[in-house]
DNA sequence: GCAAAGTACATTGCATTGCTATGTACTATG
DNA sequence: CATAGTACATAGCAATGCAATGTACTTTGC
């Protein structure tokens, strides 16, 4: 087996909780929809974001009080579900960017080391 | 429910994957065993990785050819079962940097926006 | 001398989550 | 008028971190 099919195995490992922090970090910037996150976020990261993904990471969101949704509908158009972060999302984006920034210096420590 | 919990469910999602990449990039410095590979990475990144977590992780990096392992036994204390990475580990873990050092950076994309 | 803590490996079962596949419904384009 | 795009949603699978538990040997402190 070559080290591109292990790859393919541990990206979607390597995301895991990666995306809820991502999303987070793009609705600390404003509210927004599922399929424009979808859309953004793969334009800002090259990450494309599964719709079995998402919709169900978005309820989570809600579920735990991160972000509230409201319907908004348009003379033309779908209806959008919109998306805003609360001050507990905040609270808890500011605690996830904490862990990201150690563990990034941690991964350096031994990435030096070698 | 406060972000303090949130997090407690977070981290655990958070080092999916990543603790593989821990293991490869200090495994790059040299042979190791499974109880020391543990202290080291928790001296080094702060990070406490279970015995649960571990041992079944080794054994994975092992069916898929990333590390060999070998027993060794001493005059003095219990038998180690020392790891060493592969050529195919090798390869894996330069690939692994990459998706980090570009995650990283999408990542500091979207914080630098807000 | 002996209990407690430390060293060292291992397994079972649970909970969480990313993803594929599939479905619905409306809209714009060629 | 068919194709592609917009927009949301769910069911089921596979992978993995972790608590709990077990075994066995060794060192340390009282």
């Amino acid at each position: 087996m070559g080290s591109d099919k292990i790859m393919e195995r541990w990206v979607p490992q390597f995301r895991k909780g990666l995306l809820e922090f991502i999303i987070l970090l793009r609705l600390q910037q404003g509210h927004s929809y599922g399929y424009e996150l979808a859309m953004q976020i793969k334009d800002v990261t090259m990450i494309e974001v599964a719709e079995g993904t998402l919709y169900p990471l978005l309820n989570r969101l809600k579920r735990d009080g991160l972000v509230v949704s409201e319907w908004q509908t348009a003379d033309v158009g779908t209806p959008r579900k919109y998306y805003q972060i609360t001050s507990l999302g905040l609270e808890t984006l500011a605690k996830m960017k904490n862990t990201w920034t150690e563990t990034h210096n941690s991964i350096l420590n031994l990435v030096m080391q070698s």
